[in-house]
DNA sequence: TTGGAATGTCAACAAGGCTGACGTATTTTG
DNA sequence: CAAAATACGTCAGCCTTGTTGACATTCCAA
């Protein structure tokens, strides 16, 4: 019975006090800074943005990927996208194609340098990701993502297990 | 010795694979929107943004903070900060009074209509994180919470513990 | 008393969100 | 086949929130 109410054991739900989810809440603040941050002195060296970043990590990930896709992904306006898009392929990061069934579409492709610069930005967070994973151990992991996932909306949790799917 | 190279146990290194490190990137990058997705519909309503929140959500935590300590735990300028907290003094939400001991400093503090609205912003983002902690569980909660602190920056780090400390 | 620290303010600028409107090409549908 | 819908791009304008730089004020401390 005090397993239930008021025992710290695994059935006590002194996990779920305001306190504890402000903790979570700041936890999940101060973390994303840092989540970001060998990025963003990687990206402004170059002159660009998180926005950049997100494009090219999510054509990187879909290859041939649509406009259209990509817009659902990342939650903004088209114009907004387009904007860093334009940039993009004007310094030759990023191809666009005609789409072959349909017309209208155009799919998105890294160049070369396009995979170069993803590939170091990407190994930059995946290093900070690595040093947290290693200091936390496996069983923290696990339940990491256990949490983002159940924190995700439904659109976005649609996204993410589409990708988790791929390779 | 399969158990440190090829097993799948808990001394198994496949959690930290490439592969499963994307995994990470990708749930925190959509996890944090839903994360900021509540708080940020209340405050658009009121013509506020995160920058107003994060204010908010600190001068409330430690109530008669000065601008400078204010300004460390954001990490933005002093003249970025010193916007949004023109704003939130006109509109009434928080006052700023001359510091006793040192009279340079401006110890900040919220009204009660600062408090209204922070406690509002502040019950929408725990509910979310209860749903998510509950979906969850307790030991998954405990892996979330190492993770992130083990991804953050020292300075970061530093002040997360210096308000886990209060209270 | 003077130098430096803390704070505030003005100006200018950029990234990256947004809305609304419009044009064009293409596909789908009635 | 004509009309509607879709995909995309773009122009114009607005907002928030970040940045730098310059400068004034106030106050503490050497």
């Amino acid at each position: 019975m005090a397993e239930t109410t008021g025992g710290d054991g695994p059935h006590s739900l002194l996990f779920l006090t305001d306190e504890q989810l402000r903790k979570g809440i700041e936890a999940m603040f101060f973390a994303y800074r840092g989540f970001t941050a060998d990025a963003d002195r990687l990206l402004a060296e170059r002159g660009y943005g998180r926005a950049h970043h997100r494009a090219l990590h999510f054509i990187h990930r879909v290859p041939g990927t649509t406009v259209n896709n990509l817009l659902s992904i990342l939650g903004v306006t088209k114009q907004s996208l387009n904007r860093v898009l334009r940039t993009l392929i004007e310094d030759g990061l990023v191809v666009s194609t005609v789409g072959e069934a349909d017309r209208r579409e155009r799919n998105l492709r890294l160049t070369e340098a396009g995979e170069a610069l993803e590939a170091m930005l990407s190994e930059a967070q995946r290093n900070r990701m690595r040093g947290a994973y290693r200091q936390a151990g496996p069983e923290a992991v696990a339940g990491f993502r256990k949490v983002l996932e159940a924190m995700m909306d439904e659109d976005q949790r649609r996204h993410y297990e589409a990708l988790k799917a791929r390779d």
